[in-house]
DNA sequence: CGTATCTTTGATGTGCTTCAACTTGCGTGG
DNA sequence: CCACGCAAGTTGAAGCACATCAAAGATACG
């Protein structure tokens, strides 16, 4: 959803110099994600500049990639796994921003410090592009900068739609939602299914719909009690699209 | 927030092709907005463009700028006054994403049709600018893009603010919280005060808190009965800052 | 001043949370 | 291979923060 950079002490060495994406057989230009990621919007040899400076990362499940308040030294865009975006409050509470999925740009708005934790929920690899060289390119690369400002802006109507969810929804609407949207998320990056993955777990979810764990277990066994959808391991098989988006009501 | 162009039948017509930022003495360059205001990314030259696209648009208080999903043909700068903006639910609830105050942007994100309805709180005066040519001049004026898109990452960092406090936060919590961040934000126009000015209702409080007018009426009462704040004419009074802190615990 | 609108206040209701088991899945080692 | 332990998920009962319903003040304004 957004943030970007190098975090002091958490954020794990990158150890090649080349592009992640796939870069085993011809770099960025074979990445199976580019088409997907802000990367569309480079010619051939933009993309050859950009390589340059791409490393690969690689994250185990619940490794974080880094921390709100780190310093920002790097960007990423995720090529492989799906990684959580929460934010803390001194108390404890936790409000989950946002889950990075292949394709998607971390540090997106170039800030100076993150602004949330990222944490790999599956084995995760990313690009990784150091900020100052990134902000280089970018400044070299004006439709690369008019691609990031798109992808911005749709990130906050995004951000809307959460907002309009978590004041205004009921739980069973925002579980239905949430469920929805992440098809949605999967088919464009070409797993157009019916069977949804989710590879957070009840919490992460509650913290992210704005309820607890109980009230998200509740509404999931609700709706498959009535058969719009069904539990399966490691995710769940929407059985009634309809239904659940007349649930969902947006 | 967010969301910019022009409304088929709601807009009303720009009367005189000139910037409205007091444009009755030198334009653009003497705005009294303009360093709050994306216009600072400008050369004097630069601004000489500007001011050639842009038009004065006049709102009375209820009026509505645009509406959510009408085309986006024009992009805007708040110069005077303050709007709401919100979006509405099939059934009828609604969730106000934001205040537009002075300096602020509307149509930040270039899109096609607005994300949003926004509707003056008092009399407003604005900046409107075609889309067509303002995004020609964008193309033309790298750093102005590079503001736009600073501009949209500020954006997305207090989107998240606000996921927090509705998703995490308690309705005194909430208040509190709305109440300081006014404060700041008039602070940054110059408007440094204890005293916060309340431009809109209680139901827009609400409706931006994720709660009801009864419990943002309730939760002003108590803080004003508990001397954290005085309740006035037209806003409130924050007589004990550090308290509002705490409870807003940020 | 009278009427419409907004705000406050009180009484009651409820959706979600909290608290507390219980169940399931799964890796680990005896 | 199964006993064990731990983490994740589910289920139930009780409580509470906020919503809903209702009505009485304020304020605004023609």
């Amino acid at each position: 959803m957004q943030s970007s950079g190098d975090s002091a002490g958490v954020e794990p060495i990158p150890v090649e110099p080349a592009c992640a994406h796939d870069r085993s057989e011809r770099g960025c230009a074979a990445c199976k994600v580019r088409l997907v990621s802000v990367c569309a919007a480079l010619t051939s040899e933009e993309l050859a500049g950009l390589e340059a400076l791409s490393q690969p990362v690689h994250l185990d499940p619940r490794q974080a990639l880094f921390q709100q308040e780190d310093r920002a030294g790097a960007v990423y865009n995720v090529t492989e796994g799906a990684l959580r975006l929460s934010r803390l409050l001194p108390d404890g509470r936790r409000q989950v921003m946002g889950f990075a999925m292949v394709g998607d740009f971390l540090g997106l708005a170039l800030p100076e410090r993150f602004t949330v934790t990222a944490e790999a929920l599956s084995p995760t690899t990313l690009c990784r592009f150091e900020k100052r060289a990134f902000a280089g390119l970018v400044a070299r690369t004006p439709h690369l900068l008019q691609r990031l400002y798109e992808r911005a802006g749709h990130e906050l109507t995004l951000a809307q739609d959460h907002m309009m969810l978590l004041g205004r929804r009921t739980a069973e609407e925002k579980v239905a939602s949430f469920l929805l949207g992440l098809r949605t998320r999967y088919a464009g990056i070409g797993r157009d299914s019916i069977t949804v993955e989710l590879p957070m777990g009840r919490q992460d979810m509650a913290d992210h719909l704005g309820l607890t764990i109980e009230t998200v277990s509740r509404m999931l066994t609700r709706l498959d009690r009535e058969k719009a959808l069904l539990i399966v391991p490691g995710g769940v098989r929407l059985l009634d699209l309809a239904r659940l988006e007349r649930i969902a009501a947006s």
